[in-house]
DNA sequence: ATATAATATGTAATTTTTACATAATGATAA
DNA sequence: TTATCATTATGTAAAAATTACATATTATAT
């Protein structure tokens, strides 16, 4: 039943019509918004189409023998080489006229003959927070490239991708005020000014740090080490970890609030 | 385009195979959680299957001609008579083992034949928030009754069903805090009381009245109209309306703190 | 040795939330 | 008609949480 970790022909991952009767769900779909933090910001990872400017989310659709959690986590694997990655299902796409159909048959056509693309093909989009530096992004066949790009500079997309994103903001907004996403989004170790930076970066809006210090170790689920961050210029911030055990236990008890 | 208003053969309402090549997205179900408040308990509207004790909730597949929100629009319609309904999407269930498949078979064989059951479908989980006293609940082909439930006294359902009526449950709790759910689950007038106690039913736990008033008066998006609520015993209550513009220009600008 | 720029921290004011008790009222019963 | 009843309506003080704000510290760079 662990499909998860065997992989799949990632030659397969978009609804098309060849799916019906096969390994595949027909018409459904899901999509993936793969969150890193780096220098200071937000960052999304995208794929380039082979031999286009043309860039979309990864996705796929879902096997028939998996759940649709476990095939959200075979396209995160496939894409970063990161497993047990925090993965939240956060909106179903479903409109009738989600995008351009015959835009995106055009401009793939040279690679996914037009024929075969559903008239229509429902999405169900995840957001995942990765560490960032243990992402190794890896294109898939029908694309040249897998790279990150800040949240605030992503491109026009194909498909109804920039929406996706959009409303996974929005998402991680709400998310941001009971979830401990510092835990998912950052190293092990981290600083305090950095966890602000992710916070006011998120958010939007800058935070005054001592309010932020005062909050975030008034949560008592932070653990201060007695390294600080040595290299960086001028004076070495404490590093910090999460202690899981202390905020798995509140978060239980929905006795978390971080802003 | 606009398929929602058109009805359907409600025969079909079923994950079943009969559904590939036809009008319904196969494999792909929605289940709809109608919530109503009335006598300070929250209920939810169950159907029972003919010829049997057995209560589930509605649902079905989803035609390739409608958007999904269209479809659970379509469906709540059928069972309630109701349209322009405030309605949820709040989870995919899609575990590849759900519920156990062989016991529906056995449990609905009367009612629908063993073979045409898909091995395995997904469904999107709405919630819809109605005016109680506006329901006309209404049997489909496959159910004698259309019932309302107290969602705390809800028998053991068919599918995941139970389930799915938990975290509903739960997600309209996260939504107390920011959306005027009052809104939707009470009539157009109501007094403060009644108010309260469908925040104190969703919550699960009392609140202080004149708090509660305090609270409620200062969001000012209600607004106190000079009669009051006769026919009970003792003092009479004010009847209060929502102001829809005050309170849809706040939720905009995000600034609606319920609790 | 000095300058630099970021880190680390405390206190007071404000706002929000919580706790708590009593008078008013309309319906009911005597 | 009056008294009783259960519910509605309301204010104030204490506690907690949030916000505003300024300075000493320190590792690095010069």
């Amino acid at each position: 039943m662990k499909i998860l970790s065997l992989g799949m022909p990632s030659k397969v991952r978009l609804p098309l019509k060849s799916h019906t009767n096969t390994l595949w769900i027909p018409q459904l779909t899901l999509d993936c918004i793969i969150l890193g933090f780096h220098q200071g910001q937000l960052r999304v990872l995208l794929l380039r189409w082979k031999g286009t400017q043309e860039w979309s989310l990864p996705g796929g659709p879902i096997r028939k023998d998996e759940s649709i959690d476990a095939a959200a986590a075979r396209v995160l694997k496939e894409r970063t080489c990161l497993e047990q990655i925090y993965l939240k299902q956060y909106h179903v796409f479903g409109d009738l006229h989600r995008y351009d159909k015959s835009e995106i048959q055009e401009k793939l056509s040279h690679i996914i003959p037009r024929e075969v693309w559903y008239d229509r093909a429902i999405s169900i989009g995840y957001y995942a927070l990765v560490d960032y530096s243990r992402v190794s992004p890896t294109p898939d066949v029908y694309t040249d490239e897998c790279q990150w790009w800040d949240i605030h500079e992503v491109p026009p997309l194909l498909f109804d991708h920039n929406e996706m994103i959009a409303m996974a903001l929005k998402a991680l907004r709400m998310e941001l005020h009971w979830q401990p996403v510092g835990y998912n989004l950052l190293p092990d170790q981290f600083t305090m000014p950095e966890l602000q930076r992710l916070y006011e970066t998120i958010l939007g809006r800058t935070l005054d740090a001592r309010n932020f210090y005062k909050k975030m170790l008034g949560l008592e689920i932070l653990e201060r080490l007695k390294e600080r961050r040595r290299g960086g210029a001028y004076k070495a911030p404490y590093l910090y970890r999460f202690k899981k055990e202390a905020y798995e236990a509140k978060l239980k008890e929905g006795q978390l609030s971080f802003l």
